[in-house]
DNA sequence: CGGTATACTTAACGATGTTAAGTTGAATTA
DNA sequence: TAATTCAACTTAACATCGTTAAGTATACCG
């Protein structure tokens, strides 16, 4: 009776076309620009198909940016290795991020960006993966404090202002890549670089 | 021969109907959910009676984002009248500018992450309204390091690792509205300071 | 073999941005 | 004043969009 199993790989397998499919074309030319259409004709199959698998085109987005978290996640993880210096993993860290997004531009406005948009009312729950990562962030930050490399700032804030930090320079990297920047590594390392500081006792 | 002038006001005046009908429809229903045909419900006139005012729909969100911008200038230029601490007006400005962002929200995306997206190769050029902003910026960082309350920092490099830091906090209070912010104000107060401390010697 | 559920497609609806081809009515000219 | 030109605006249409309802064909089950 492994026809059952067979049938549910094949679906499987499906549901996962479609979706490296989406996230192909979402990247590559903007979710407002896609198509179901689109869509359909990359995977060959009829673009009602795809309402067999995903909800809706909302769906469809919701589903690549909790991928694009994932591995924002693991590339993340890879950095807590090393525990000697929290000051020096979190500044790795915020570099990392800011990298992350700028190697994945596209992908991280739709995560950032487009999705909260579309998705109202998404407030990063207990156990999802965007929790994981801001919780990636606190534990580090209450090493710092509690080593005493930085002053007796509230864990919950600082970790904040460290995401709307990386977060910023890095949107504005990608949105405005014709504006006379500096230079990127130079801004991205001062722009860390000047928050630990302004943390530090 | 008083006809000639008469009419061209009309045509200003429908202009700025279309305009404001535009920004109005923009800024409740995001700009992608607003069709032509709504605006032109609005005013009253059929669809294609914009095309003859504006150049497509881009061209509308362009002429609404720089209004934007001109409103930011002006509200931020209110503060530069003192001129005793650049540090306090910069603290200012910055609470300013995230303040701004956060009562025009929509404003705020359309103009600083939807026009670049669709108007590519927007590079805030000499003399555009975008560079007025960011030069008010640079006055200010540079009286800060003239009267040493700031370290020798690079001001240019400077300038954009303020804007940075507060766009990202303006985005991202905007974007994730049910995320467990500690309390906007603190928060808001806090990256400001962070960063400022993080210039000082 | 007959029936049923599963996987997929075809056809359609209303709405989108935009263009081309009218239409109207007022200003200009003869 | 009558004919004509011209500006302002509208109607109609095109291709495309997300999405749903209805239909088809194929593989499974009794």
């Amino acid at each position: 009776m492994g026809v059952k199993e067979r049938r549910a790989r094949e679906k499987e397998q499906l549901r996962r076309r479609i979706l490296s499919a989406a996230r192909e074309l979402f990247v590559t030319e903007g979710y407002e620009s896609v198509s179901m259409r689109k869509i359909a004709d990359m995977i060959e199959y009829s673009p009602t198909t795809i309402y067999l698998y995903y909800k809706d085109k909302a769906d469809l987005l919701d589903s690549v940016c909790k991928e694009t978290l994932l591995h924002l996640l693991n590339t993340l993880d890879l950095l807590r290795k090393d525990k000697s210096d929290p000051v020096e993993t979190l500044r790795k860290s915020g570099k990392a991020y800011v990298e992350f997004g700028l190697k994945y531009p596209q992908d991280y406005k739709l995560t950032f960006v487009v999705r909260p948009q579309f998705q109202k009312g998404l407030g990063l729950q207990e156990g999802s993966v965007g929790e994981r990562v801001f919780s990636y962030l606190r534990t580090i930050v209450s090493e710092c404090i509690r080593q005493k490399k930085f002053r007796q700032v509230d864990v919950e804030t600082t970790g904040q202002v460290l995401w709307s930090t990386v977060h910023g320079v890095t949107l504005l990297l990608i949105d405005f890549p014709d504006f006379p920047w500096t230079e990127k590594e130079k801004l991205i390392d001062m722009v860390i670089h000047t928050m630990i500081e302004g943390l530090k006792p």
